[in-house]
RNA sequence: GGGCCGGUAGCUCAACCGGCAGAGCAGCGGGCUUUUAACCCGAAGGUUGUGGGUUCGACCCCCACCCGGCCCA
């Protein structure tokens, strides 16, 4: 890749494209003129223009005059008059420059360089071309660029730059800005929905001396003043249910979280999740909350729960069917499962369908690897599947009548899980001994085993009442709506490897 | 971690079997008073991701590495 970071100050020198730019900076400040002037105030934007002028007639002039400012994006130069193209965050306005309005002032206009940020003024007018515009007799440098943009007509394709410069892929392709909207959009709706049923959000600690309520492995930093490791949270949970202990009935975050995995497509190692947590509610409830949420954020997004995905038809369309985890393995496989089955058959069906079996495992772990393998990615239009392993869920109750069971759900969507909810474990107990058999296998060496928090469990042994619990994967749903197949589509900033250094 | 594909001018892309590395846009000079991928004329602009190797000669073939994309585990 060229144009990077390594090339400073004398890049900028030595190119010629970046060298003219200079030289401009350089005459206007010798003529008297501040390329960078300290601010501007414009009385409106593109999106207002055309709002107020939508009728004007080509060839008209309006009477109003404007004051818009934005990036340059093009400049049409003919000689004793010029075209640009401006764009500010509402969209794209013409400004007409004309040598019979600017006299000398032209040469102000046609010096710009697509790239820069501009101030005009003037009439609103629509050119015999139809085309709506700022007639300028004022034009203002707002701030000169040094470097010039990417392709006006194909914009920025290559991937690895519109990451990891996004302020470009903003600035030169529209469709960066939709995703950006979206995603704000999303999150609007995701809060509304939550606010509007008394939710209270919250924000709790991202570092952390012990990192728990997921399987999942952390990242490690540490604090030097109290010479101690900390790890970045990989999960909202055990804070959230501190709250519920301390009667906070409702409440939600929305934050990031951050897991130790593989890059991948459809993983970033850090990522938005919604988690709530309401009193007096059951993974039923939960249920409902779900639906209620992704079908909102579905219309404030989309404006239809009927999308286009991956090139298939996707409706989130409530309620959404209800199968059991023990009943989906059961019919992709064609082969029964339950959690009274011996080990030994357990072991012999997950062999015979290719599934590697880890001599630790139980049942529910293999059950479990058998559904992520056989089940899940056949699961395209919303699932809700409900019923999970014990062994596989150290957080959520015992089922009520189902033994080896607890109230847990994930929603499936696009063959990958978009939500996961849980009647939450609320006896200290139960909850030491399932925090006991996890420190076993961590023993034995899985490294996503759930640690031991007695932090954790003496706020539990305060009392937490009956509670329902719900995560969200934001990004997840952001790439739903967006029809995005990658993650780093909908995250503005991925994780990506620093570029490497030449020679 | 493995496999496949890619990295050429600021951007978007060419370059046949190994034989002088090109174009469009952007930029520079000139022309042009209704353009909107404006147009016309002219002159420029390159460490072909990095480092080795093979060869009379390498963008092209070989090896290693870096970055990215897709697929798999």
């Amino acid at each position: 890749m060229t144009g990077g970071p390594d090339q400073g100050v004398e890049y900028l020198q030595e190119h010629f494209l970046t060298a003219a730019r200079l030289a401009k900076v350089e005459a206007l400040r010798a003529a008297g003129v501040n390329p960078y002037p300290v601010t501007f105030t414009p009385t409106a934007t593109a999106a207002s223009i055309h709002e107020a002028h939508a009728g004007l007639a080509a060839g008209e002039a309006s009477g109003d005059r404007a004051t818009v400012a934005g990036r340059l994006l093009a400049l049409r130069r003919l000689g004793r008059l010029a075209f640009g193209v401006l764009l500010d965050g509402t969209g794209r306005i013409q400004l007409y420059a004309d040598e019979a309005v600017l006299g000398e002032q032209l040469a102000a206009f046609t010096d710009l360089d697509p790239g820069d940020w501009v101030g005009a003024t003037g009439e609103v007018i629509r050119t015999r071309r139809g085309e709506l515009s700022v007639k300028v007799d004022e034009v203002t440098l707002l701030a000169k660029a040094l470097r010039p943009l990417p392709e006006k007509w194909h914009g920025l394709q290559d991937v690895e730059v519109r990451h990891r410069r996004r302020y470009l892929d903003l600035a030169v392709n529209p469709r960066a800005r939709e995703v950006l909207a979206a995603r704000s959009r999303l999150l609007a709706s995701l809060r509304a929905t939550l606010d509007g049923r008394g939710f209270l959000e919250v924000e709790t600690p991202t570092l952390q001396a012990q990192a728990g309520g997921a399987l999942a492995k952390p990242f490690v930093t540490h604090h030097n003043a109290l010479n101690q490791d900390m790890y970045l949270r990989i999960a909202i949970e055990l804070h959230l249910k501190r709250l519920i202990v301390g009667g906070v009935e409702r409440v939600y975050e929305i934050g990031r979280i951050f897991r130790n995995e593989g890059v991948s497509p459809r993983h970033n190692p850090e990522f938005t999740m919604l988690e709530c947590y309401q009193a007096f509610a059951d993974y039923h409830d939960m249920i409902e909350l779900t639906e209620a949420l992704v079908s909102e954020a579905a219309r404030a997004v989309a404006g239809t729960p009927d999308l286009e995905y991956q090139g298939r038809l996707l409706s989130l369309a409530t309620p959404w069917p209800r199968v059991t985890y023990l009943g989906a393995t059961a019919e992709a496989t064609g082969l029964a499962w339950d959690m009274a089955m011996p080990l030994d058959r357990a072991r012999e069906q997950a062999l015979e369908l290719g599934i590697e079996v880890h001599p630790d495992w139980g049942v529910g772990k293999i059950v479990s690897e058998v559904f992520e393998a056989h089940a899940e990615p056949g699961l395209w239009q919303p699932t809700v599947v409900m019923d999970y392993p014990k062994e596989i869920s150290p957080l959520a109750r015992d089922h009520r009548s189902e033994p080896g069971l607890v109230e847990r759900f994930e929603v499936i969507v696009a063959g990958r899980e978009l939500a996961n909810a849980f009647s939450e474990l609320n006896d200290p107990r139960e909850q030491r001994r399932r925090f006991e058999a996890q420190a076993a296998a961590r023993a034995r060496g899985d490294e996503e085993a759930h640690p031991l928090d007695e932090d954790f469990l003496l706020a539990l042994e305060y009392g937490m009442p009956p509670t329902g619990g719900l995560g969200v994967g934001v990004d997840r749903l952001a790439m739903l709506l967006t029809g995005e197949e990658s993650i780093r589509e909908v995250i503005l900033f991925p994780a990506l490897r620093p570029e490497g250094q030449p020679g």
